[in-house]
DNA sequence: CCTCCATCCTGTGGGC
DNA sequence: TGCCCACAGGATGGAG
């Protein structure tokens, strides 16, 4: 669920409260949240007793350096992930993973579909792993529009299949695609490497306005039951979506219905007379 | 190398 | 009200 925007609020909330602490527990209560673990046995090992102290994202992963980088603490949040601080209030349903530390209220891992997982690397390990193999982060690294052509050039798959691809640029999911695309005016089916120069610059200058503009908003929240900010709020973005999930409204520049297609077997919004 | 597809899970909302 | 189905913010491994 959460896209580059939801994961970064996630991050800064973590950030001042695991700076710097210590992990002193571990309970994992769902093995399954622990995957991609060299030896799934390790994890408590290698977390407990260590620091955190540096608190980094990496697309939709965040990553915390432990002992100055000895080990990286790797958490993705699936589609359903939440990470929120025990505010004393009752402990939420499919709280799989407590992390308990001297900064303060103990990290609870919330995941009920359990897509999300959580795994301690070494540097090399993560190196060697497929979150070694993402692309440039799509806020902080964005690649000139030039060499986002060169990584699409020649491709046929479709635009909308290949924003998706975490190898190309990292952090854009299925919201955040659609309505850049819908700002650069391009059709969700076009080949990707069928841009033209003017189209890459669009497209460019949009997947950084639209997560600015997500990050500002404090990320999108559908429903109250799925993401929410670690302090229970809901992100705002949803009422400034102008695609997404907006099948059949106006499109909010030219008013032609918004439609819907499956791509990538995924849903795809977008204006049939403003993107081509 | 590239593209497409099924799969891992649980919960919700719509249609009947 | 209850049941059934479609669908949900993601990533991966394997087939072709």
């Amino acid at each position: 669920m959460p896209e580059l925007p939801e994961v970064e609020t996630v991050r800064r909330a973590l950030e001042p409260v695991l700076t710097g602490a210590r992990i002193t527990g571990l309970d994992v209560r769902r093995e399954r949240m622990v995957r991609r673990q060299p030896n799934p046995a390790d994890v408590a090992a290698r977390l407990v007793g260590r620091r955190v102290s540096q608190v980094g994202r990496h697309g939709k992963f965040l990553q915390l350096d432990l002992d100055d980088g000895e080990f990286v603490w790797v958490l993705h949040l699936g589609m359903s992930g939440r990470l929120t601080f025990d505010d004393d209030g009752a402990e939420p349903l499919h709280t799989n993973v407590v992390v308990r530390h001297d900064g303060g209220p103990d990290l609870w891992f919330v995941d009920p579909r359990t897509f999300g997982f959580m795994a301690v690397f070494t540097p090399e390990e993560l190196a060697v792993s497929t979150i070694g193999a993402l692309g440039p982060d799509a806020l902080w690294e964005l690649p000139e529009s030039r060499a986002l052509g060169e990584q699409l050039d020649g491709r046929s798959a479709s635009i909308k299949s290949l924003l998706l691809d975490q190898r190309i640029v990292a952090g854009l999911g299925n919201i955040y695609a659609d309505e850049v695309l819908h700002r650069s005016h391009i059709h969700p089916r076009r080949a990707g490497g069928s841009l033209d120069a003017s189209e890459l610059t669009a497209l460019r200058r949009n997947v950084r306005l639209v997560l600015e503009a997500g990050i500002a908003s404090g990320g999108t929240s559908l429903n109250d039951l799925a993401y929410l900010l670690p302090d229970g709020r809901a992100g705002q973005f949803l009422m400034k979506l102008r695609a997404y999930g907006r099948e059949g409204g106006p499109c909010r520049t030219c008013g032609t219905p918004i439609e819907r297609l499956v791509i990538a077997q995924r849903s795809s919004f977008f204006c049939p007379r403003c993107q081509t």
